[in-house]
Formats: structure tokens, C-alpha cells, sequence
RNA sequence: GCCGGGGUAGCUCAGCGGUAGAGCAAACGGCUCAUAAUCGUUAGGUCGCGGGUUCGAAUCCCGCCUCCGGCACCA
């Protein structure tokens, strides 16, 4: 089969702070999930992704620390880039929206655009901050209803009463930054035309029957309701607009959103410079063979299937960037989304995730306390993969210690450590019985079923199914009792504990994806040299203009594993084996408890 | 308010037109190689409420209750 070029777009997090287990349980583990089964399933992956710098709520950090947005940013992003690092997320790029190439890229779109006619201009009324003279956003202007009288209604709704609202319709308006009453006057902004793409986007979608129900319901609703969108913002922290007139002007700046969806493609043409071979990228972005798999919480959903793909459209085969003359791909427009996998929520103990209430656990804090599998498995088994789910301590101990040691962990540790202790390495089989034939087969048939619950996206059906066949083996090992057989009959005993080391082995390559760490440790304790999947590294690059950033990457191509059946070699020495998780006290929970209640504090 | 998605065993969830399912929790029993892990058996639900379509409805339709999200300048 020839491989397929597969793009996994993940949402790129906001770089305003650290980021939560919610975050990386919406986009972050699925992605990786689906990337590290079509990379072992010998598919071309580019899995990319960066953090999102620009827009108002990073100036006003910024602000309250006294320092500049670019620090802020840098902040983050390296707190961030180190999430993901440890969460063993296998971006091919981890960037960021403030480099050059970024800049690039995204001009060349605006301009493209622009020149097409797609976006125009037309004066609205602004509100601004009296104090800085920044764009204050509807969200961030609070005041009295003038329907229901609440006086903590926003600019852009009551949370009250429920009613649409604009800032100009409250009564004593005043901005929730510093509480003073906004300043409204005229100001020049770009719209991208929508409308102009609708009746496009309408026929597309519409043949979209693979998408999740609520993604494709959802954008095709939004599409009867379609108004061009301002994509420009009075703030000096964003990509400049790339017009004479606006060149030395700090006062108008593209979008966050608008520079953040490019993302996808500026960062997946930075992984083909930083490979030193540029115009890799078109072997996803324009070949119409490729196909795209973006990753994002249910918040998201329309700038991933409307307003990026309309951006898309507009720019076809064009620009800068994408125009290849004379090249593979000359005249080739760029790929539109394949499919956008959409995730609900999670909550923490019941309610919603909040900084400042200290309802939150953050990832870098998670993993000082837990192993990274850990939290991979809880995310994927219980995560919000079709409605919203909850994240508590009580279910998170149960899982890890009552599913994922007493299940797979034992599996692998009662396994290794007998066939440790009386063989020494993979022992020779005599014939096989029926029961050691139907086991095999059994779990070699996982590698089909839980390869195309994958591909499907149903990571929480994959996981459950590969737990029941690591439960089958459980089952076998109970019903052949090999530490029985061996004191009477040696090589019946090699035989069964050599069955249960090949369903260990393809279990191992079955879990990569879920649980990379742990199965390479296994990897390794099966006599094994080399990485089945990894690993991960940081690179620093430096752009044209001096400047140096760090992307997170990693050498894929050198992965050896393959998904596929064992083929454990007979005779193998094994290495001293140690249990793959840890077992975790039920004290856990209250002391998590404690701690989330004297983050309230 | 409008739009979308949920409400199924004590808990977490799957099923989405053909005799109610899984895991965990509970009760009992087996095993003891393994991180007291594991294996088996049992028990447990008028599938949010009310109507309708159908030979047959968790499953389709209508109304209602309730929870979550979106509603265009939060990202």
C-alpha cells in the first residue's frame, strides 16, 4: 500500500498562561494518538501546531507585570513547549505565531486576499480603552442591562437575562481592565467577505458525510447566517497589515484569530526549511492526494470549518507561497480540511476549569506528581470525546490503578517477570493447542480492529478494545496456569508463557499510541534495542533577521516500530523487568482535594 | 431568546428500529505466577417526562423538563 501523506493540524494553545489538563485533553493527546498510529502504520505524517501570540488578553499580562507582550509570550511558550515535550506529544513542528516565517506567510495571505477583492474595508464603531487607546473588546466591557437591569451585564451579552447586547447599548459602561468608561469612536476595519464563499462552503460541507454529526449540523447552520468578519483589531501586538498606508502605523494589527489558523500552513512550511528542503510542504498542503485531520475543542469549530477553509479558498493556488511555477504542483490549490475532529469539555470535580477560582490542575504540575502515561490513559479512556466529561482525583486513582496497572500493567509484569526468573529470554514453544492458537489469534486480530477504530478518530473505543484483549491474556494465563505446568512439565510451561509473551509484544505496539513511554520501556524489557516511537527533541532555529526561536520536533522517520503482529524472535534475552505503572495511594485524592482547596483560597 | 449536543444499572459511559450492554463499585466462589494483582458467578435499569409513527422505539417524530456549548470584537 502506498503511503498516504496525513496533516494533523492541532489547535494551537493561547500563550496567556500555563495551560491545563483540559486543554491537552481536548486537542493535544488525541492528535498525538492518531499521528502515532498512521506513522507506525508507515503513513507520511506532518503533525503541527505552535503557540497563539498575538491578541488582546497577552498585552493585558503584559500590563499587570509591567513587562512587554513578546516576554509574555516567550514566557509561555517554553512553559508550554515543555508540556508537550513531556507529555510526549510528537509534533513534527512546535512553533510559534511571532516568527518571521509566520509573519511571512500570513501577509502573503492577507495581500493575496486583498487583492482579490475578498477583503474590504468599511468604518465601525470602535470601543477603546481610555487609558492605553487599545481596542477594548466586547468581553471586556461590563455595565448595567438595559433590559433586565443586571449590572454586571457584558458588552456583548447578559448573563443575566440572556440578551444579545452591544457595548453601545449599556447603560454606564465601563471597562472591566480598569473600570473606565470606554471611549466609542469611528475606525477603519478589513472584512474578509464571507458571504462570497457561502454557496462554496455549503456544497463542500455538505459532502463532508464522514464528519462528526454536531461539527457538520453545526457549520452548516452557521453558514445560513454568514456576515463578512472584521479581521483587523486597534492594538499595537499583532502581524502588521501589509499595506503602504498602514506599513508605519502601530495603531492596526491583523487579528489573532486570522494570523492564528495560518499557523497551520506557515508552520508546516517552517518544518520543510528547517528540514533544509523547502518545498517539502506541498507534498501535504497541495498534493490532492493528502488528507488533513485537524484536532480542537468544540469552541472552535467554525474557524476550522468555515472561516479557515473559506481563507483557503480564496487563496487557492496564489501568493507568495503558494504559487509553484514550473513546479510539481504549479497551478494546485491548497488542501482544504479532511476532517475536523471536534472535542467537547472537561470539567474538574464537577465544575468548570478556572484559573483564578483555582479550579484547575496544570499539566507541568500534573507531571511533577504523575507519570504522563497516567494521564494519557485517563484522557483517552474517560475524556470528552463526544460530551463532556469530568476530570476528578477519586476516578482518576480508580482508573490508573484498578484499569491500567491491575489490567495491562500486570498483564505485563506477571508475564515478564516469570519468563525473567525460569528462562532467562524468549523461550522455545513446543506445538501449540488450540486455546494458545485462539489466544494469538485473537489479539493479532487487534492490530486490524484497534487500527480502524484509529483511523476513525474513536480513541476511546480503540483504548477500551485493546484493554479487553489484555484482559483475554489475563483470562489464558488463569485458565493454562503455566506456574502450575512447570513443575511438571517444562516445555508445556515454555510454551504457554511463550504464547503470552507474543500477545504481550503486539499488545506493547497496540498501546504505542496511547502510551508511549511505558511501551517503550516494555520494548526494552523484551530484549529490545532502539526506539518503537520516539523520540522527541527541541531545536533552536534562527531566521533571517537574527532572531532565534524553539521548535519542538523529533526524529520519526527513525521509529522502528510497525503495526503489525510480534515477530518476537525465540532465544531473545530478556532485561530485568520493573512494573510499567505506578500503583497510587488513596490518599491521592484528598491530598489533591486539599491542594485545589488552598488554590481557592 | 435562537442554534447544536447530552439526560441509559450506585458511578463513568457504549448502544441509536428487532428479546436492555461494558468497566468500576456490591455479594459469593476459585486461584496464588504477578504491583493483594487475577479468574468465574450473581445481583442491579419501566433507557429524563408526556404524546405519536411502527408488527416492533433508548433508537424515528412532536411537546415539555433539565444539563453543557455556541451565538460572530474571548481566544
Amino acid at each position: 500500500m502506498m503511503p498516504e501523506h496525513i496533516l494533523v493540524a492541532v489547535a494551537w494553545p493561547y500563550a496567556n498562561g500555563p495551560r491545563h489538563i483540559g486543554h491537552v485533553a481536548g486537542f493535544g493527546v488525541p492528535a498525538d494518538i492518531f499521528a502515532r498510529y498512521h506513522r507506525l502504520r508507515g503513513n507520511r505524517v506532518l503533525m503541527i501546531s505552535g503557540t497563539d501570540e498575538h491578541g488582546t488578553p497577552i498585552t493585558l499580562v503584559a500590563d499587570k507585570e509591567g513587562t512587554t507582550p513578546q516576554a509574555i509570550a516567550d514566557r509561555y511558550n517554553k512553559i508550554i513547549g515543555d508540556d508537550l515535550y513531556n507529555l510526549g506529544l510528537s509534533y513534527d513542528t512546535f512553533t510559534r505565531t511571532t516568527t518571521a516565517n509566520h509573519y511571512a506567510v500570513t501577509q502573503d495571505i492577507f495581500r493575496t486576499l486583498y487583492e482579490r477583492g475578498y477583503i474590504i474595508r468599511q468604518e465601525t464603531l470602535g470601543a477603546f480603552s481610555a487609558t492605553t487607546g487599545r481596542t477594548l473588546p466586547d468581553r471586556y466591557i461590563e455595565g448595567t442591562c438595559p433590559i433586565c437591569g443586571y449590572d454586571e451585564a457584558r458588552g456583548d451579552q447578559c448573563d443575566n437575562c440572556g440578551s444579545q447586547l452591544d457595548p453601545t447599548d449599556l447603560i454606564n459602561p465601563r471597562s472591566k481592565v480598569d473600570g473606565q468608561p470606554p471611549v466609542f469612536k469611528p475606525t477603519e476595519h478589513f472584512f474578509l467577505d464571507l458571504p462570497a464563499f457561502a454557496e462554496q462552503l455549503r456544497a463542500w460541507i455538505d459532502q463532508q458525510g464522514h464528519w462528526r454529526p454536531n461539527v457538520r449540523n453545526f457549520s452548516l447552520n452557521f453558514l445560513k447566517e454568514l456576515k463578512p468578519r472584521a479581521i483587523t483589531r486597534d492594538l499595537e501586538w499583532g502581524v502588521p497589515i501589509p499595506l503602504p498606508e498602514y506599513s508605519n502605523r502601530d495603531d492596526k494589527k491583523i487579528y489573532v484569530w486570522f494570523d492564528a489558523v495560518i499557523g497551520y500552513l506557515s508552520a508546516s512550511i517552517e518544518w520543510a526549511r528547517n528540514r533544509g528542503e523547502p518545498d517539502a510542504w506541498r507534498e501535504w498542503w497541495q498534493n490532492p492526494d493528502a488528507r488533513h485531520f485537524y484536532f480542537m475543542g468544540k469552541d472552535n469549530i467554525v474557524f476550522h470549518t468555515v472561516i479557515w477553509p473559506a481563507m483557503l479558498l480564496g487563496y487557492g493556488a496564489g501568493g507568495q507561497f503558494g504559487a509553484n511555477p514550473g513546479g510539481k504542483y504549479d497551478g494546485i490549490p491548497l488542501q482544504l480540511p479532511y476532517n475536523v475532529v471536534s472535542s467537547e469539555f472537561l470539567t474538574m470535580e464537577g465544575k468548570k476549569f478556572s484559573s483564578s477560582r483555582g479550579i484547575v490542575i496544570y499539566v507541568n504540575d500534573f507531571l511533577s506528581r504523575y507519570d504522563a502515561d497516567a494521564l494519557r490513559y485517563f484522557l483517552t479512556i474517560a475524556g470528552p470525546e463526544n460530551q463532556d466529561t469530568d476530570f476528578t482525583w477519586a476516578e482518576f486513582v480508580r482508573r490508573n490503578n484498578d484499569e491500567l496497572v491491575a489490567t495491562w500493567g500486570n498483564l505485563v509484569n506477571r508475564t515478564l517477570s516469570n519468563v525473567y526468573k525460569n528462562f532467562g529470554s524468549v523461550p522455545q514453544p513446543g506445538p501449540l493447542t488450540a486455546a494458545d492458537e485462539q489466544v494469538l489469534a485473537e489479539v493479532t486480530g487487534g492490530i486490524e480492529t484497534v487500527g480502524e477504530l484509529l483511523a476513525a478518530a474513536r480513541f476511546k473505543a480503540a483504548l477500551s478494545e485493546a484493554m479487553r484483549l489484555a484482559a483475554q491474556v489475563n483470562i489464558y494465563l488463569s485458565e493454562q496456569e503455566p506456574w502450575k505446568v512447570i513443575k511438571s512439565d517444562r516445555e508445556r510451561a515454555a510454551t504457554i508463557w511463550y504464547v503470552a509473551l507474543r500477545c504481550v509484544d503486539t499488545l506493547k505496539i497496540i498501546f504505542t499510541p496511547f502510551l508511549p513511554f511505558s511501551s517503550q520501556r516494555l520494548h526494552e524489557y523484551l530484549g529490545y534495542d532502539g526506539y518503537i516511537a520516539g523520540p522527541l527533541r527541541f531545536q533552536d532555529v534562527t531566521e533571517a533577521d537574527g532572531r532565534t526561536h524553539r521548535v519542538l520536533t523529533g526524529d520519526y522517520d527513525q521509529w522502528s516500530g510497525r503495526w503489525e503482529p510480534s515477530a518476537l524472535p525465540v532465544g531473545q534475552t530478556l532485561r530485568q523487568p520493573q512494573p510499567l505503572f505506578k500503583k497510587l495511594d488513596e490518599k491521592v485524592v484528598e491530598e489533591e482535594l486539599a491542594r485545589m482547596q488552598s488554590r481557592a483560597l
